[in-house]
DNA sequence: CTGAAAGCGCTTACAG
DNA sequence: CTGAAAGCGCTTACAG
């Protein structure tokens, strides 16, 4: 690989020169160096060494991402959406991805700390994650699920309980009586979250049968816990589900068993993401505005570290489809 | 951020020391200075730099990875995958998303390249994609789908042409006569050999009609494509799929139109992703071996690069589920 | 507008 | 077993 050196060489000037001409900056060059610089670096196929760069920059220009697990749709999205908006400013996302192993997220951790991102967004397998590396190496961390403790951490997302409880309200609008709610499989804040928000919502109605299930984040393990769960003759009219994943383990598990959808087993998701449009039937969910976040982050994050740490809340919308029952004017008991 | 310079320092010794602690090597270290430099460290919480370390040791030890869309589960659990092979290495997995954005891809290309990956996948948007700036930097390129110029490029992908073969020979068999394949978009190397492994099977049949169509690898639009040809009066009585995507979008399009699968139309997919289950039917499809894919990927990735280019082929499974059919002892005409 | 030189934080022959 | 020093390939005050 052609160095600036040999380009600067090449083009009969410094290496000085062959910087501010990349760089555009920080100082001026006259119109015919810098054609001469260009076209040196055309002819010896000059790539900057980015390392070389950081390292006297003081900036990798890189954003790290760790997500729980690349493979769900959902930090799929999140991360398209993050990768365009760093994109869009310069810079590169790296994308860690904890595989479900804490074991994992932690030496992502460490790996971010060593490559020198400038900044991580984190979704942590952890309920109270340990950020303290990023701390001591000064590196900016944005959280995107409410954390336990929130000691300097930013953090931006939706109000988990409120979405929680207005898919509640949505089922018991529809009239339905005995209601489970799949939560997730920690007691973590979010699922905390979760179950403060449905247990809201059914508070306004005590005649109303509710259980709390745990599950993993998976099709498989929900469709084996529901297949238990809605096999017995006091299955749930309905069913909160916490992830969209999980509320497809709970589809398949109602077409194992013969149950209609939601003439039988009523479902609600939650992550919105684009697949639930096309699930059968399609999923009423609650949409996380991925766009929306990722573009916030990435603008935070590359601005002004003096404006952290934040803590801010993003709209969600009830997307009503029909896996919760019939649209009507008039959402009564069916 | 504490140096080696500073942990020298405190430890009473030099950075070269401190260099032969971290690494253990090259050169050995005595017992007790070990011990004083291993506590400096913990006590200033010192990281090597792994950008300095990269630029004087002339290896980034990691591995880039370049997918079109990963948001898609098959590349979700491409990525997870190589991201765990990686690791037992000690190589970090950039990944890199085009986002279906020929440009982006490119972008990725540079960005690797300026950032000295030791070597790449590739999964690329396009037939015949410029790898010129990683051959120019003697790195090594492992692609994953069939190239339509294999000009020193590696690859490793199975054979889609007999995939495809099996997949339609499975729906031959089960009696359909009129069948209708979804291919993807572009007239690549890969939707080409989907085209001949099916025409092939097709061909000791010549009393089956069959239509090809295209669509876009995405539920979306292969939803709305089905759901063009499916509402005909002429609809195929069985689908093929290039991509489980596409099928999904297919079901979803069947269940629209009130029809049954299989009982009114067939479907088959190709990847066979761990979703493929859990869909509504679950799906029959092509299973790719990720993980041994990826695994050897890597092997020959971090092994000697002698050994490359390496053209492989890795072996299929035809998973038979519910959407194609019966399963009955005797696949005869249902 | 341009260049010589120091420095970013490591690694590694080379001496001792 | 250990240390002084050169070098990896950039960027950027500092002079001119």
């Amino acid at each position: 690989m052609a160095t600036a050196r040999e380009v600067a060489a090449r083009a009969g000037t410094s290496t000085a020169v062959v910087s501010y001409v990349f760089n555009d900056g920080p100082r001026n060059v006259a119109p015919e160096t810098r054609e001469k610089v260009l076209r040196a670096a055309a002819e010896l196929n000059y790539h900057p060494n980015a390392l070389a760069r950081a390292l006297s920059f003081g900036k990798t220009r890189s954003i790290g991402l760790i997500v729980p697990d690349i493979a769900n749709r959902f930090f799929g999205e999140l991360a398209r959406a993050l990768e365009e908006a760093a994109a869009a400013r310069g810079n590169l996302l790296l994308i860690g991805d904890s595989g479900l192993n804490p074991e994992r997220e932690q030496s992502h951790v460490a790996a971010f700390v060593q490559r020198r991102v400038d900044s991580v967004v984190l979704v942590s397998l952890a309920d109270d994650p340990d950020v303290a590396p990023f701390a001591e190496a000064a590196i900016p961390v944005i959280a995107l699920h409410p954390l336990a403790a929130r000691e300097g951490v930013s953090t931006i997302s939706i109000d988990y309980k409120a979405a929680a409880g207005a898919a509640t309200r949505h089922l018991l609008d529809h009239g339905y009586r005995t209601i489970a709610m799949f939560n997730g499989p920690s007691d973590s804040a979010g699922s905390r979250q979760h179950r403060e928000g449905f247990e809201l919502a059914l508070s306004e109605h005590p005649e109303v049968a509710a259980t709390i299930y745990n599950s993993q984040i998976s099709r498989a393990h929900s469709a084996q816990v529901a297949l238990d769960i809605l096999a017995r003759p006091d299955r749930p009219r309905a069913v909160y589900c916490s992830t969209d994943e999980q509320a497809y383990g709970v589809l398949f598990a109602c077409h194992r068993l013969g149950l209609r959808v939601p003439d039988d087993v009523a479902v609600t998701g939650f992550d919105g993401t684009e697949h639930s449009a096309y699930s059968y039937p399609p999923l009423t969910t609650i949409r996380q505005p991925i766009p929306e976040i990722a573009e916030r982050v990435v603008h935070l994050l590359t601005g002004d570290a003096a404006n952290l740490p934040v803590y801010e809340t993003a709209a969600f919308d009830l997307v009503v489809r029909e896996s919760c029952g019939q649209h009507d004017e008039s959402p009564a008991a069916p």
